[in-house]
DNA sequence: GGGGCATGTTGACCACGTCAACATACACAC
DNA sequence: GTGTGTATGTTGACGTGGTCAACATGCCCC
């Protein structure tokens, strides 16, 4: 993958270690994913990521960010997407979202789920994920002055999507969802009563 | 805890190494619950579990299961609460899920996020979760007859459901969410707007 | 062309899950 | 009661993995 030739010092070893760490998620489950083998897969020795990172969840941090780059990266692209006109584009970044954590359930596990991670305040992992809530909220925003979602805390509404949207992720990729189910349809569901929700209209 | 006394053979210690695993989960988190720490606690020594449980991940589905049943009694209770008369009542086992994921973060977190779990197919682990959901689609398909909720698929707005409180329990409990976010008004916001997008009306 | 810092390596340590061999004691038959 | 078999608990050992300290290497800049 890293394009570097291999000499005593490897040359860009620390995003390679990010990758490396990434693929192996992926393909073998966080469980896979050590020191040693990372190391090993790179040609390096066991110690050399500490050259790099102080431990391995500083590393297993620094996947999870990427992680969520790539998915920031991925909805906006959906949003200023070809027409950016009604709910529909709402619609489809939930869509997208979804899609993103089936494509890659481990890395998004890690993203979220770690324990290890989360416990200490990783600024960098808040920082990636932050960005992810302000631009749903500036959508939102947008949204609200068209008329098409009710008004209020568009903060607060942008938790309620994303609620939605990561309870599904999370739920699918958990296997909790019944196999049978035809999973368009439910993203498609899901979406659809969620925007239903914030639309605005009725007494209470 | 376990009120047996100490003889050399424990009692029950079947029981008394879920309840310890528990109770240590929820105080020092997952990392912290080690087979040498659980067979300390409980005045046994390492290998002693493993008369009870082939392996770690054993006992800790028999804690995720655990976990479920209680979560499941406790949105029975509000389920079959005082007037069963509105949404209220969908409205109330929202709130009730997402406190229950707040007040046992650790334990929550165990019941989905845990990969090790989700990776085999622990018939127990789904069975647990499967009733719960099997719950909630009774109370929809009642809240259906009473014409408070659209029609159609009864499994499916469980899953759609489903997925807004799980979303908001883990975010909230992976620290997503700003603190400074009032979370009760944010649960009330959440089932508030899914029960919207559940009710029947206005064209698509 | 030499010194210093960044980077990589190796050996060692400790914690942990797990297994096999061994110990204990309870239950039940006689 | 006595004996024996099975369930339960213990201990020693092994392999894996994260991590640190001591050492090696080589790039960069004067």
């Amino acid at each position: 993958m890293a394009e570097r030739d291999r000499t005593y010092h490897h040359g860009d070893l620390r995003s390679s270690l990010v990758e490396v760490a990434a693929a192996m998620i992926s393909e073998g489950g966080t469980a896979s994913v050590t020191m040693r083998a990372i190391g090993s897969r790179l040609g390096v020795s066991r110690g050399a990521p500490y050259r790099h990172f102080p431990d391995k969840t500083a590393l297993l941090v620094a996947v999870a960010v990427a992680g969520f780059k790539r998915l920031n990266r991925r909805l906006g692209a959906s949003d200023t997407g070809a027409s950016p006109s009604s709910v529909e584009q709402l619609r489809r970044m939930g869509e997208q979202y979804v899609r993103f954590a089936l494509e890659h359930p481990a890395h998004y596990r890690l993203m979220y789920g770690k324990e290890a991670l989360a416990r200490q305040d990783q600024p960098e992992l808040r920082k990636a994920a932050g960005a992810l809530l302000e631009n749903l909220v500036d959508v939102i925003r947008v949204h609200q002055q068209r008329g098409e979602i009710e008004g209020g805390d568009p903060r607060a509404q942008a938790y309620v999507a994303w609620s939605a949207v990561h309870g599904l992720a999370s739920l699918l990729i958990e296997r909790q969802i019944d196999p049978n189910v035809d999973v368009d349809e439910l993203i498609r569901q899901t979406t659809q009563t969620l925007l239903r929700g914030l639309r605005d209209h009725s007494p209470d």
